[in-house]
DNA sequence: CACCTGTATCGACAGACGTCAACATAGACA
DNA sequence: TGTCTATGTTGACGTCTGTCGATACAGGTG
């Protein structure tokens, strides 16, 4: 195995059927769970900055050794990355000596459809 | 007082400077931390389905008597609306015997700014 | 092969977090 | 005033989480 099926819930549907816009009705208990795993995972500042540092990289990816000077150490690092990557959020590929990160487009834009419907609510 | 500015940082700006989109460049250190605080408030899954049902009631806005049949104690309930609060996510506001929470648009509409820009990129 | 660099894992620790029972407070009503 | 309901606060408990140093693994280079 590679990097492949960390959360296997996030592999064979892009997350759509996880989330009712937030807005629509009350969340159920299951789509509750699956949601907060998602905002969670971005509810550290290192990770959303090793996050951010990967989605605003050329090309959407980013080497590791690229975007780890944010403050904690090497394995701190890898273990946020791993959270990122275990919370779908990230995805890994190892390129001969250096191992790339990218982005998870279908995650994000169903996290941001969710928020995007509750701002326009009130 | 009574609910007001329980997170200084939100009162004054409507945390629009806040974040850049997320694709923009990697965010600051400050940056990170104010957004995580959001993310973090919304990284549980009580505290998500305590959100919806709020976002999702009629008007925006509701009785806590209303949402908290979420499968926790009633302290329980009370403490994570008071980390909503806090986040910036909800306000309250009492009337008469009970206590009405609502959504604060401005911040999601920050959350979901950043993110939908984070999903367009890759 | 040995050695070096980049990344992941392990083990340990302090601090944060979610939860509850018990108690406190606020308002309505008699 | 007293009592009842609705909500918030306190204190305690076990668990999760972020962090690090030490170590292991992978791949390149000599």
């Amino acid at each position: 195995m590679s990097n492949a099926k960390v959360l296997p819930l996030l592999e064979p549907e892009p997350v759509a059927p996880c989330c009712p816009p937030l807005t629509e009705r009350p969340m159920s208990a299951d789509e509750a769970e699956v949601a907060a795993r998602m905002f969670k995972a971005l509810g550290d500042p290192v990770r959303l900055r090793l996050f951010s540092a990967v989605a605003s990289h050329e090309g959407g990816e980013a080497c590791v050794c690229d975007i780890s000077d944010v403050g904690v150490s090497q394995p701190t690092v890898s273990h946020h990355l791993k959270k990122l990557k275990e919370a779908g959020l990230l995805s890994s590929e190892r390129r001969g000596t250096w191992v790339y990160y990218r982005v998870e487009p279908s995650v994000l834009a169903a996290m941001g459809a969710l928020l995007a419907g509750a701002a326009k609510a009130a």
